[in-house]
DNA sequence: ATTATTAATGAACATGGTTATCATTATCAT
DNA sequence: ATGATAATGATAACCATGTTCATTAATAAT
């Protein structure tokens, strides 16, 4: 019987029941700003939650995903990692991914560029392909300091 | 005996000896513009080269990439995409996914903007972070015209 | 041109991340 | 509290890709 939480009104809106594994995820990923892959959070919930499976992990992350509370990044070709999405707008960043070591690294540069390029974007989008743009991506790829 | 061939020379400055199926592969890659992934190179070629086996696909697939001959994508965690390296850089497009339907809608607007963005970023993480870009993608998010 | 050297090939097998199966357990509406 | 049913987790399957190794072929040496 999981407990109340902040997120429970919100997950039980766009998902269904509301688990002692999905809060401990959620939770977690909610406390820090790594990108983790799922083995990393299921081997850092283990010793917190001993019964927890790396299967709900994956299904739950999936949902996480779908429901639009973390972002999933699927780059390198090695494990996929996981972000909280943040509510306030102000922390919003960009993503640079090394494709060699795989590491993800935030940076909040050139965001009112990037704000124009959206709006603008939407706006063709919208009138030129009747699309209904609810969300945007950008991300950058290649070597971190350490890989080249 | 592979015959003589207009990247014979460049290739065996990059890597070593140039063979039949590493010559078939980049002749393929370079007459299509689609991102094909190994499997579907492998299927494509099979037919007019049955001898040929899948390992040596990924294996030139990832000398080619070394070697400069062509890109590699890793996108959205199923099979890595290549794609021949085109000497005109004009061809550039976006993706727009529709989260109802799953669809994928290629589009071109927006490409001056999209280059001033991505021109200014790559500057600002080469000089402040000293990473080294080699690549971008910028996606919407939405629902298309039949899903709304 | 022939031979020797050695890199490349490809079939089979291994690997590692992720997903499907299914009996058991836990949530939630009643 | 109880029943309906969604979620869990152990296991096995899956799929893209990497590794191994005997065989073959490209290049260098003769």
């Amino acid at each position: 019987m999981p407990g109340p939480h902040k997120w429970r009104r919100r997950f039980r809106a766009h998902v269904s029941r509301w688990t002692v594994p999905r809060e401990v995820i959620l939770d977690f990923l909610s406390r820090t700003s790594k990108h983790m892959s799922a083995k990393e959070i299921y081997a850092s919930l283990y010793k917190m939650y001993p019964g927890i499976g790396l299967t709900t992990v994956y299904r739950t992350l999936d949902l996480l995903v779908r429901a639009g509370f973390i972002n999933k990044f699927t780059i390198g070709g090695g494990q996929s990692r996981y972000e909280f999405k943040s509510e306030k707008k102000n922390d919003r960043h960009h993503h640079f991914l090394c494709t060699k070591c795989g590491r993800i690294i935030d940076y909040s540069d050139s965001i009112d560029e990037e704000l124009e390029l959206v709006k603008k974007t939407e706006e063709t989008l919208a009138k030129k392909h009747n699309f209904k743009v609810l969300d945007h991506n950008i991300e950058f790829y290649g070597l971190c300091e350490k890989c080249q």
